[in-house]
DNA sequence: AGCACGCCGACT
DNA sequence: GTCGGCGTGCTC
């Protein structure tokens, strides 16, 4: 009988053992009991002794799907150990069941077209072939920013870097924040390398990603793109991995495994020995601390392609709105725009980074603040009939508020939705299309959306974060922003950031195709506000020096490292008990380290979906202390407290 | 996680 | 004497 180390998926700290009389190596999935039911585990090595206790027998040993390497066993470890998560819920992320017989011939019956369809490469400009050289030169570990203004061919440069390795007949992994911005971005990769390239996300059915995903680990399909779950895709022969839009916080996952994609990403390229190329606009502050202390290389696109100009971006006061016969959310400058481009049959985009109608709603009779009961947070009205909570989806008819007949409510605020009602009042005419998480809720939607953008039936598009990102509309010239101030106040301290992101990212969707520079107008009450200054001029680097002076002052990252514990309980008393007893331990656990521990306090949103939620938050500028500490109390497992690496 | 076990207060 | 809520501990 051999006897194996195996790590199933549950809450365990250690493997279990199972045995089997099969040699059966490392890597290898297979399904063993567990209490009585049968689950998936994955063997992580051979012991050398027969263990002091009973140990039961490997039921089935998954000999058709491969097994995982060593160094993907190496990374999926360090993920365990890192994020604080347990071993077998990590690897458990790497599995997928093989294919069935039947499946098997469908799938071979639908054989890949190889209709070569007309796969034109463009010419890069001299820029981006400067980029694509610079990379190349390095085969080995090595992270890359390719750092390009909006419009200025990043994606180009991905698809000359990829073809360098499909070449080679070697695999490439790309990974994207959101599946929305998957499909226009999948079809152009797909262009240039039919039949190669493979898509994984979760909007898609199971049967299709698990068709996608094992034609990858069979090295079918030598490119796959997805999202951050991607990343656990055992691809062959992995040899370079591309992370687009690397500043986006979609990449970082805050439930269960709470891992972010383009840190692991870094990590996996790091053990695999092989370059990571990170791409965006605006990079993320930690990016660019790590380009400046020169731990990463840095590569520039600095003008747009076909040197179309960047657009004209100016900033009005909303404090200053004069004219009463527009909604207070819109400045004479923005409807004079609007209308300008309506007359040139330009097509023009809203953004707004609240759906619904309000964001307060306030009986003017008693007073009272509509609420959602089981979180802290204000309900919004929608489709002027639902008070709806943005966090846990309750919502009631308003005119069943308790406290007064609905004609008191007052509902103070703007969203998506009162502009697009107001812009529609405003131009009749027009053809409006609204895109929000509330109106849109499939890709096939979102994609018919883009089309009818696209096609240039729409006239004005009114969006949250769902228009901002990744999207390419030619006939775009004109964006406004509704009120820019909502990114900036916000308990984040990475609000400055996050707002000079979204001006430059939706501001860059302005003009990207012609020699007239697109319009860019911002709304705000706060004009003066660094993070609207440098977003409107894309100030980069004058941001970035305000941004990186602060987070210094303040012990924040780069400049440290943050670890964040969470309690949560139905009780509130509960949660606050058991916050001060893990302070408490951590106080002891501090003493010689040089780490700092703020807390316990509530929690930005202190009631979520019934639950009270309290927080610790650990600094350190030293990232072996900072893991020390939360080993120390990590000892404990419990499902009422967990530890967030690197929040965000 | 998900389940069994055992402790303890409430109620018949 | 019984029921059930809830904290604790275990899974090879």
């Amino acid at each position: 009988m051999n006897y194996y180390n195996i790590a199933v998926p549950k809450p365990l700290r250690q493997p279990l053992t199972y045995c089997s009389p099969q040699v059966i190596s490392a890597g290898r999935f297979v399904e063993v009991p567990l209490l009585s039911k049968k689950i998936i585990g994955l063997v992580l090595s051979q012991m050398e002794e027969k263990p002091d206790f009973e140990s039961k027998e490997i039921l089935k040993v998954f000999n058709d799907i491969p097994p995982l390497d060593p160094i993907r066993m190496e990374w999926l470890n360090w993920l365990s150990q890192y994020y604080f998560y347990p071993i077998g819920m990590v690897t458990s992320s790497c599995f997928t069941p093989p294919l069935s017989d039947k499946q098997r011939k469908k799938q071979s019956s639908l054989n890949p077209s190889n209709t070569s369809t007309d796969i034109k490469k463009l010419q890069l400009n001299k820029d981006q072939l400067r980029c694509v050289s610079e990379i190349q030169k390095i085969s080995t570990f090595k992270v890359h920013l390719l750092h390009g203004v909006t419009g200025s061919g990043k994606t180009e440069v991905y698809l000359d870097l990829m073809e360098n390795i499909i070449q080679q007949d070697k695999s490439v992994l790309f990974l994207l924040p959101e599946i929305s911005l998957t499909p226009q971005l999948f079809q152009r990769v797909s262009a240039r390398f039919p039949d190669q390239t493979a898509l994984i996300h979760s909007g898609m059915s199971p049967s299709k990603k698990q068709m996608n995903w094992i034609q990858t680990i069979e090295g079918k399909k030598k490119i796959l793109m997805g999202a951050r779950s991607a990343l656990f895709c055992p691809i062959p022969n992995l040899s370079l991995i591309i992370v687009d839009e690397e500043h986006e916080s979609h990449f970082k996952q805050e439930e269960k495994l709470k891992y972010h994609a383009r840190d692991s990403a870094i990590m996996l390229g790091h053990k695999y020995n092989i370059p990571v190329v990170l791409g965006s606009a605006t990079p993320s502050l930690e990016t660019w601390h790590n380009v400046q202390t020169k731990r990463y290389q840095y590569h520039q696109l600095k003008k747009r392609v076909r040197g179309y100009p960047m657009p004209q971006m100016s900033i009005v006061d909303l404090k200053k709105q004069k004219n009463k016969e527009l909604p207070f959310w819109l400045s004479e400058e923005l409807f004079q725009a609007l209308k300008n481009a309506l007359k040139k049959k330009e097509q023009s985009a809203l953004f707004l980074n609240r759906r619904g109608q309000s964001s307060l709603s306030l009986c003017s009779y008693c007073g009272s603040h509509l609420k959602c009961p089981h979180c802290d947070i204000s309900l919004v009205l929608h489709a002027n009939k639902y008070l709806v909570c943005h966090y846990c989806n309750y919502s009631i008819n308003s005119l069943q508020a308790e406290c007064h007949p609905a004609q008191d409510i007052m509902h103070i605020g703007v969203g998506t939705e009162s502009v697009f009602e107001g812009i529609k009042k405003l131009f009749p005419k027009a053809n409006i299309q609204l895109a929000d998480s509330d109106h849109i809720h499939s890709a096939s939607q979102f994609q018919s959306i883009v089309e009818q953008m696209l096609k240039g039936k729409t006239d004005i598009l009114i969006g949250t974060q769902m228009i901002a990102k990744g999207l390419d509309f030619p006939k775009l010239n004109l964006v406004g922003f509704i009120l820019a101030d909502l990114a900036l106040h916000t308990q984040d301290f990475r609000s400055t950031e996050k707002c000079f992101q979204l001006i430059a990212q939706m501001g860059g969707r302005a003009g990207r195709h012609s020699i007239n520079p697109g319009k860019v107008i911002i709304q705000t009450y706060n004009p003066d506000h660094p993070a609207i200054q440098t977003g409107a001029h894309l100030e980069f680097e004058k941001m970035t020096s305000h941004e990186l002076k602060f987070r210094k002052q303040l012990n924040y990252p780069p400049f440290t490292r943050l670890a964040l514990i969470q309690t949560s309980s139905a009780k509130k008393d509960q949660s606050l008990a058991l916050a001060k007893k893990i302070h408490k331990n951590l106080s002891t656990a501090i003493q010689t380290k040089n780490v700092q521990c703020l807390g316990p306090a509530p929690a930005p949103i202190f009631k979520l979906r019934s639950k009270y939620r309290y927080h610790i938050l650990l600094k350190s500028s030293s990232t072996e202390d900072l893991h020390k500490v939360c080993e120390f109390i990590w000892q404990k497992p419990s499902s009422a407290w967990q530890i967030n690496r690197d929040p965000v």
